[in-house]
DNA sequence: ATAATATATGAACAGATGCTCATAAGTTCA
DNA sequence: TGAACTTATGAGCATCTGTTCATATATTAT
């Protein structure tokens, strides 16, 4: 008696597609890097630190002026530039009793005009 | 008596470096634009959809399979598939009883991979 | 030293988020 | 029709997040 062989198989939790599943499973990269990814992308899903890295693209400016620009407190963006920090994304530089912050990433630019350009589709 | 003119401003509330933040501020996109870019990095800021996303480069699955390539249950992926969705990320086809999920957009390899660059960096 | 200004930081709180669970809806097959 | 299967969805909940407030730190000028 012949088993019956599952041409276009069913999606039992048992007989999975198995063969799409370990062909994706082995071009993913490493769960340490799509981790990673997801991280950074958390840092740009606020529209806080969007605007604060969008202002940071036409030149450097200081926590004041980017709280004056935003109508947002010193704390609150203090807060965010710690945040933007960690994430390599700014690098502060000490002139007097001002901290300017200024972008540390070529790519951010390309990132966000990607992202536009879904938006805008 | 000249008026002693400030050359380098201080950042009281009242005397921010108001030069620097009108020019940035007219450059700056709509309030609009950045509230959308942060939502569409929101939707990229999570690992899980992350890996959906990056499993759709390959090819198109149905919920079932990427549950199981993912390890995780078919109600986290659905809701999961709902998000990205919303977002015009990805597009469902019907196949009988599976669902399958296709990627709906060019850029976001390209966004992705400038961010991996600036992870690696 | 003290005062004034700029920035940083911890605690607290409200709101958002992602999963699980239960259940509903849609499809196929007997 | 009803049973089996796949996916979708609402409620509940634990966790995370972004702001405010109070306070600390750092620099400059008097």
């Amino acid at each position: 008696m012949p088993v019956k062989k599952k041409e276009k198989i069913q999606c039992d939790s048992n007989i999975v597609h198995e063969e799409i599943v370990r062909r994706v499973g082995q071009k993913m990269p490493s769960e340490e890097a799509l981790y990673d990814l997801a991280e950074l992308f958390k840092v740009f899903g606020d529209s806080t630190r969007i605007k604060i890295i969008w202002a940071l693209f036409e030149e450097e400016m200081c926590v004041c002026d980017i709280a004056h620009l935003l109508n947002m407190t010193h704390s609150a963006i203090s807060h965010q530039l710690r945040v933007l920090k960690q994430a390599r994304l700014v690098r502060p530089r000490r002139e007097g009793k001002n901290m300017y912050y200024s972008l540390d990433d070529q790519h951010i630019e390309e990132i966000f005009h990607q992202g536009l350009i879904h938006i805008n589709e």
